[in-house]
RNA sequence: GGCGGCAUAGCCAAGCGGUAAGGCAAGGGUUUGCAAAACCCUCAUACCCCGGUUCGAAUCCGGGUGCCGCCUCCA
């Protein structure tokens, strides 16, 4: 029984998709207007995770992701500056450049991170007209209305709203101190297309019933999803700041569009990664890409590691140190799984991934293969999973091939690169380091221990460790 | 101001009424010419504080305190 928490609900309900086993999965993708940070990443490593569990548990997933390529403003207010337009200004490049490269900015991001490709990945610029579609129906329903800068979904002619957020509109109103756009109705209503400016020339504008303009943010991730996986889907992510504004907004428009309730079954969305001093943000310091986590010598993989330590529910505190500490975990893990390998014969060695626990060691796995796959089914409760991977690796009373069948059990819904760990290739040195490590070895065999002490720290100045191995063999590292 | 969440060892973190998973760090030991690795062992009478419910509470209820998030650009 797979139980999934369901923001609608705010319970972990068991989740049953409309027509298992298939499952209609959309997850909110990037604008793609700078890097991705790794609080922007935290989201995506959960939504793979999401989907490996998912096909773990046997359902066959259709997962479609946008990139926001248009549309997405520097305040949800539908007021201020195209994210887009101002990306290309400040890089004295175009908008649809600015659109490229960080899409491949973003896509490399996930490729390190072992985040499994969606099957859809849609563009909200290639979905013009699918927008314009979408926002007519809301006009023949009579829920729009036209201001100076735009058409608008007047809220108030939608019931359920921000049923999902709980929202307290009157309070809201109470405590706003949002900058209103002039004329709007309700301050929760929301921009479905804005004009251009009659002041300034727009990169990416298209011709519309109403005016040449551009759609709003939300309207994208309506008509998209509606195209790609039908008017009613299975699951929805994102991280939680959309619960308020741009989830409750989707909803409103989708389900107003259709009549169809509800649109979405599950509302899925992860928490923030925060630092020490708050959360980490594109704007202000605390901008951390997963580049910059490679520059400081940290695999990829330790990052999703760290990330997987810990609930996708909860905060995560970010640390230099924490991360630290996951990567030793995460080296700890390989080496393991390494030892394990060099144990079998080779031509068992070969890690069957995707082979189920049970099927040859039923015997000798004990019940590790079911706790972890329940501890997954608990609303990928992934931390209670790894330590259950953890405790099986250390329990004397398995076989190393039992060990290694419960690796390759976890690995698929994990995403680790388990299933690609290979002994330490010796470092390129060069040949003057060779040579002394030669001599070093030589020295050692004649037990002139003294000459050997001398040339490990002639290594050791010259920046290279060496580690001695069974079978008189070293291995020579970079310090 | 309104709404929501969280407080568990040095750090991260699970726990969802039945007597504290796991990882990192630390300490001890075995082994090794040294070093590293490996292996073994140790590491919360205790879960922010005060009350209450219960045979029994880290877990439920009430009241504090402290952090954090959203409502404003965010994933």
């Amino acid at each position: 029984m797979f139980k999934l928490y369901n923001t609608l609900t705010r319970a972990k309900d068991e989740f049953a998709p409309i027509a298992a086993p298939a499952v209609g999965l959309y997850t909110c993708g990037p604008t793609v207007y700078n890097f991705a940070h790794i609080g922007n990443l935290r989201t995506y490593v959960f939504e793979d995770v999401l989907r490996r569990a998912l096909a773990r548990f046997g359902f066959k997933v259709k997962h479609v992701m946008n990139i926001t390529d248009v549309g997405h403003l520097t305040s949800d207010a539908d007021t201020g500056e195209d994210k887009m337009e101002l990306g290309a200004r400040r890089e004295g490049k175009t908008a649809w450049d600015i659109a490229r490269f960080y899409t491949e900015a973003f896509t490399a991001d996930c490729r390190r991170l072992n985040v499994l490709a969606p099957d859809v990945v849609c563009k909200a610029t290639d979905h013009i007209p699918e927008m314009i579609a979408l926002v007519r129906r809301l006009e023949e329903k009579g829920v729009t209305y036209r201001l100076a800068d735009g058409i608008y979904f007047d809220t108030s002619k939608f019931p359920a709203y921000g049923a999902m957020a709980r929202l307290d509109i009157d309070g809201l109103e109470a405590g706003a101190r949002v900058e209103m756009v002039e004329g709007k109705r309700n301050p929760t209503d929301f921009a479905l297309w804005k004009f251009s400016p009659k002041d300034k020339q727009r990169q990416m504008e298209w011709d519309a019933p109403w005016g040449r303009g551009f759609p709003g943010w939300h309207i994208e991730c309506s008509a998209m999803s509606m195209k790609h996986l039908g008017e009613q889907i299975d699951i929805h992510c994102g991280a939680v700041d959309h619960i308020a504004v741009h989830h409750t907004n989707e909803i409103a428009q989708s389900e107003a569009a259709t009549g169809k309730s509800p649109w979405v079954r599950w509302w899925v969305h992860g928490e923030f990664l925060v630092l020490d001093k708050g959360k980490m943000a594109k704007s202000g310091g605390g901008f951390i890409t997963l580049d910059a986590v490679i520059k400081k010598g940290f695999d990829p993989l330790a990052y999703r590691y760290f990330l997987l330590q810990a609930h996708y529910r909860s905060q995560l505190m970010f640390s230099w140190e924490g991360l630290e500490a996951a990567a030793n975990g995460y080296r700890n893990l390989r080496e393991t799984v390494l030892g394990l390998k060099e144990q079998l014969p080779v031509a068992s060695s070969q890690l069957p991934v995707g082979k189920p626990a049970t099927d040859n060691c039923q015997l000798t796995t004990g019940n590790y293969g079911e706790r972890f796959d329940d501890a997954v089914a608990d609303d990928l409760n992934m931390p209670r999973a790894l330590g259950t991977l953890w405790e099986a690796l250390k329990d004397g009373g398995l076989s190393a091939a039992a060990k290694l069948a419960l690796v390759a059990h976890a690995e698929p819904v994990l995403g680790l690169g388990l299933d690609r760990v290979e002994a330490e290739k010796p470092a390129e040195v060069p040949a003057d380091v060779a040579e002394l490590a030669e001599r070093r070895a030589a020295a050692r065999k004649s037990k002139d221990f003294a000459a050997a002490d001398v040339l490990r720290k002639e290594l050791a100045a010259k920046g290279y460790e060496v580690e001695d191995r069974p079978g008189g063999k070293w291995l020579v590292k970079r310090k």
